[in-house]
DNA sequence: AATTAGCACTCCATACGCCGGAGTGCCACA
DNA sequence: TGTGGCACTCCGGCGTATGGAGTGCTAATT
């Protein structure tokens, strides 16, 4: 037998030892994997043939005597090249039809609907990372005056995210004035960039010194405030049925392990750094295990992919659940919410 | 012996069992009881009367020959008649010295604070009711032009709260426009209660058919719809540290009912409930197993007080936490809690 | 040379029985 | 009315036995 075939033959296990494996969360035994699957091998050579894929790091046993189970790198090949890609029903396409009640919704709203979808659909935690500082272009920019020492500042972007902060003020302006200088911002920046609208703000403080109207000084100190990133501003996520990955037999069992995954999803700054890992790229990201590198997260996957509206990406969206998960499905249905929510999003609707 | 003398030293004894127990979360004998006490009686004696408290619905025993723990009628009593009240260390008093860093923060940036350190000094589940509808006044409001068919309103309150939705409009509006709407309304409603701005504007509609301002009109078409209660706003809700509750060894080894629990604080919906019966009381508000109608937190308690801005009552703050908690420390701690956000929030400072 | 049957061995999970400890309830006695 | 004594109950930990699933290796088979 040449090593072409045999190749395909040892891919061919691999694969169907995942598949069982995802499906019954047991170890696969050659015996199972010779009578419950098509292969028309003696299970004494395919324990070989395990042997051999375990020497190669792609399975694993719990114990000496027991069946075996895919290594991270196991479930890595197997989602690179083995996994053949699932079609959606047309109910689940169909299910994830946008605001279709509300069409006048927020983005937000629109957003945590479809993360609550997805984490219907799979069965696993549904995350969405909203578009931040960076990905947000200046629309209007409105001032309230608080007290005489605070003023407060509403910044709405161009996608419909609406931000405000309080700033304080050491010379007191009456709200007429406050009014003046947001109608002055408005019709200069409308469109751009807020971290271009704040670089241009610092060069005029910059270049004229001196000589301008105060009004006009005051507005841009205000503005400079008001569009100075806050850090905690940062944590913009949304995390929907987290429960769904807890009450997973993988970690139901282990009270040891549930522990540090709450925290972990209370937290949610972890869970923002694996989505913005996201973001940086165009294609879909799967991160299996410890491919994530926190050590609570080492028994669960992450799949996520960025949302666009207008072809300027905002933010991503993706899932969270055990390691042993559908990655078939998860795939298809990430990318199919993802398409979802750039078509709601971009002007086409 | 007389009555009173009887009634006193049953109440000590109950007093005892429920102090050890809340403290080592096991049974209580009536050997450890005559021992680890300064009660001067035979263990004899001691399970008599324990068998009288049994009788009278206070204590029960997880089986027939194990030590005694409370009912929530026991622990009812204790809250009511025999708890010592607590006094704070000065450090506990000290750490919640709120918004220290950042005198202008907003509200809800304090109140998430306040709950934050809560949960961190009582080891239970943080939670705040946000200023929602009926308690909100009007300040500011503004009108942003997102596309022909849809507007965004957004509301900014007295207490600093600022609160936005999107609104469909059939006849497109400038900005211009729009700002002028907005004018008008600051300077006609500023202080007024949410609902009665809602009330006047229902009125003027109702009286003035005819023979107005276009753009008045529309005005008052805008701001209806601005200020109509959407269902969803209403889960103006915090939590903080809920795996707190996981971790606490009463529900950590009962995987059964740790699910439902998480699957309730995702949920929020009956949270909310809970805050909010807390705010019709005057009175700090105890909730004891399941005095609490949710039929999952029969082993949690709740304990919630109202927050006010100066002496109007806003929302509540208060924690959730597992049935055998010190409630005196749990008691004191939301009082100096809610104290402290009613101070910070009221004009005095 | 590749595949297969057979066999000894390992390890897990479950069940079973045993036993000590903690605690109760009751009775008789002070 | 309070107390000591005693029989009884139940939990929980521990060691042992046992069957089942599965492996690895060797020798036989194709």
């Amino acid at each position: 037998m040449d090593a072409l075939e045999l190749a395909r033959r040892n891919r061919e296990i691999l694969r169907a030892i995942i598949n069982i494996f995802v499906d019954t969360g047991e170890p696969v035994g050659s015996r199972t994997l010779s009578k419950h699957t098509d292969i028309a091998l003696s299970p004494a050579t395919i324990r070989n043939i395990m042997s051999d894929l375990a020497d190669a790091g792609f399975l694993t046993k719990p114990h000496v005597s027991s069946g075996r189970l895919p290594t991270d790198l196991g479930y890595r090949i197997f989602v690179d090249d083995l996994m053949d890609s699932h079609t959606l029903t047309s109910e689940e396409q169909e299910s994830m039809r946008l605001g279709a009640s509300a069409q006048a919704a927020q983005i937000e709203q629109v957003l945590a609907q479809a993360t609550r979808i997805l984490s219907e659909l799979t069965n696993t935690a549904g995350l969405v990372l909203l578009p931040a500082g960076e990905q947000l272009h200046f629309k209007h920019i409105n001032f309230v005056k608080m007290s005489e020492e605070k003023t407060l500042a509403v910044i709405v972007s161009m996608s419909g995210v609406v931000q405000n902060r309080v700033i304080p003020t050491e010379t007191p302006m009456s709200q007429d004035e406050l009014n003046r200088i947001s109608n002055m911002l408005n019709e200069e920046f409308s469109g751009l960039a807020l971290r271009e609208v704040r670089e241009k703000i610092v060069q005029k403080m910059a270049h004229a010194r001196e000589g301008l109207d105060t009004l006009y000084r005051q507005a841009l100190e205000l503005s400079k405030e008001a569009l100075t990133e806050s850090e905690e501003a940062q944590e913009s996520i949304f995390v929907e049925g987290a429960s769904r990955v807890f009450s997973q037999p993988d970690f139901a069992t282990n009270a040891e392990k549930l522990q540090s995954l709450y925290r972990t999803f209370e937290e949610r700054e972890k869970l923002v750094r694996l989505l913005d890992k996201c973001l940086g790229s165009e294609d879909i990201t799967i991160l299996i295990g410890s491919e994530n590198d926190f050590e609570e997260m080492k028994d669960c996957s992450v799949v996520a992919q960025r949302y666009y509206m207008d072809d300027r990406p905002l933010g991503s969206i993706g899932i969270i659940g055990p390691k042993r998960m559908r990655y078939d499905r998860a795939v298809s249905l990430v990318e199919w919410t993802a398409d979802s929510v750039s078509k709601f999003l971009s002007s086409g609707k």
